[in-house]
DNA sequence: CCGTTGCATGGTATCGGTACCATCGCTACA
DNA sequence: TGTAGCGATGGTACCGATACCATGCAACGG
């Protein structure tokens, strides 16, 4: 396997079966277009030789790359993996590939990835994150591509979004708390740059909550999703005593805060109520049981690859919003 | 943005700035080997145009595509991911792009997978499954290009492999079980099918046990990681009551079995020990405090991006096999 | 019987870069 | 002063597919 072989063409495959390369190329692109005969001789052929089509040639001449860059903010939470999987297995449906790149919430490396992407002359993009530094923004105007925002409803998208309002669903899941007879409930968050998510479910917590109790945790590289949590309940017990409610801007962080209480001797739900954001595995009945908020991380992975084909294969561009809802989890811990 | 704008090429940038398009490209490529004055008079042109170099076109002149393939069993287990974020933060830093594929452990997938990777001409491939098909392992040998495994030590690497010794791994854990004086240890596991690694851990606890009690979980669309580990415990406690220690093949699997003892009010460790593998964000000591086995995956990342840009670029292509090695995180469940 | 239609197929130019080689002008040294 | 050597730059062919247009052929209707 050292030795540099040469790639076979579709000039071997064309000579081997006795045709023109054309007839290759389409025998392998659109196979009604050529004869039933010449279909097999030409695919006899490709088999022989072993031949993969190098999509590297065809990109360039067809000024189709068959690429879609995404650029997530990280890979590392479960819910943006599942929407990840979701669209690669509906864009391999359509013969698109997926070009990764994650910023690791750091908004300074967002443009320098876009342009990375944009190199490749993708089909269409895919973004986890919708606050855009001004100069992204002047790449992704600029590309005349199909920009397709996950994971939130941004007011101006780009092109077209997938999601769900993480205000309305905070909103909602502080209420419930207030419904429960909470009357001093605490927002715990992590504290990035440009994580508009976080930012848009504190709104929906500040929508309900008269006397805001926020903390927000840095970022430190040391700590974990749940230290978060722990930390976080720790200071929040410190400077609030009293709080009988927390949420949590996501499943990691209640999971952390659930260990705490659980170390510190809190009954929950009965003393300290938690939710999550996410409804990731562990959130679940065989888990710890956490109320939180759902969302269809697959389905929305799955709706952006068809909106993607949609606007690759056919003229009319699909420019819209699709708001894909949520589902409140009431489970045992609020 | 929607008009289909066609892209600024080098040429364009060329006319711009005065120069041969050969000397953008080098201006871009080798900014060393173009004088100063030129290469501000490029970058000024490439600016002021918003050119991005078209990579397509570029791979397949120089026959390059600084891509590098990755073709993952799953995103959704953050261990893996965390691998994959190790690998694009490395090759990015050599410029190298990442193209991703999971076979969601569908082992027939895998062939058709790599054709099509091996479609965009990836300067290298990276697996995270070592067990290949024929078909599989036909191309990949074929390829003329290397391969990396990641996550074992496969006993016939197709070219270079960095991980460690699953079965030592779960050999030492159950060993370390025996030795606090567990006498009935069950192995836990998920029944997919070419899953290496479960089966290179189930190696290692056979190797200490000599009356095995092993339930293997079959897959079921339907269920969450804890699940298995919730109904696996159950089964397992049905089946040999006596059971005082479980091996888990996983952190999940783990979760969902130490949930299931906590409502079944065993306690854990005095009634049961339970072990998993991978150090997941919630096995910490701000999770459930699992004792389980810690592995590196961002340095395997880190690591196999090193030995790719090696590889991509010295005539020297270091073919090795790198053991990282693992460590037993003791923690309060075992 | 011939022109028209439609299908299957092929030739050639082209996509946008880079490899390779040639050229030019300058310095350094015999 | 001639020229070897080197750095900077440009011209041209080429990578391997597809777009576009042309061609050959059979079936069909008038």
């Amino acid at each position: 396997m050292t030795e540099q072989r040469k790639w076979v063409t579709m000039g071997d495959v064309a000579r081997h079966a006795g045709v023109g390369k054309i007839t290759v190329s389409r025998a392998l692109r659109t196979p009604g277009k050529v004869s039933p005969d010449t279909l097999t001789r030409v695919m006899t052929a490709v088999r022989d030789l072993g031949y993969v089509r190098d999509e590297t040639a065809g990109a360039l001449s067809s000024q189709r790359s068959r690429i879609v860059g995404a650029l997530v903010s990280t890979l590392e939470q479960s819910v943006f993996a599942t929407t990840i999987r979701g669209l690669e297995e509906g864009l391999r449906d359509g013969g698109l590939q997926l070009l990764l790149a994650s910023t690791g919430y750091a908004p300074e490396t967002e443009a320098a990835l876009i342009a990375t992407l944009l190199g490749r002359r993708p089909d269409a993009l895919v973004l986890t994150s919708s606050l855009h530094t001004p100069e992204a923004r002047r790449l992704l105007d600029g590309a005349g591509l199909p920009v397709f925002e996950l994971w939130e409803l941004p007011d101006d998208p780009v092109f077209a979004a997938v999601g769900f309002s993480n205000r309305a669903a905070s909103r909602d899941m502080t209420r419930h708390l207030a419904d429960k007879g909470r009357q001093r409930i605490a927002f715990l968050r992590t504290d990035r740059p440009a994580d508009t998510r976080a930012e848009m479910r504190q709104q929906g917590y500040l929508d309900v909550v008269a006397e805001p109790r926020i903390l927000a945790v840095p970022p430190d590289p040391g700590l974990t999703g749940p230290d978060y949590g722990a930390h976080g309940l720790a200071q929040i017990l410190d400077r609030w005593p009293d709080t009988d409610a927390v949420v949590c801007v996501s499943d990691t962080l209640a999971l952390g805060a659930w260990c705490e209480a659980m170390r510190r001797g809190l009954p929950v739900p009965q003393r300290l109520a938690l939710t999550g954001f996410g409804d990731t595995d562990f959130a679940g009945e065989s888990g710890i049981g956490l109320t939180t908020v759902r969302v269809d991380g697959y389905t929305i992975g799955r709706t952006a690859a068809a909106m993607i084909l949609d606007a690759t294969a056919g003229e009319d561009i699909p420019r819209r919003t699709v708001d894909l809802g949520y589902t409140l989890m009431l489970r045992g811990t609020a």
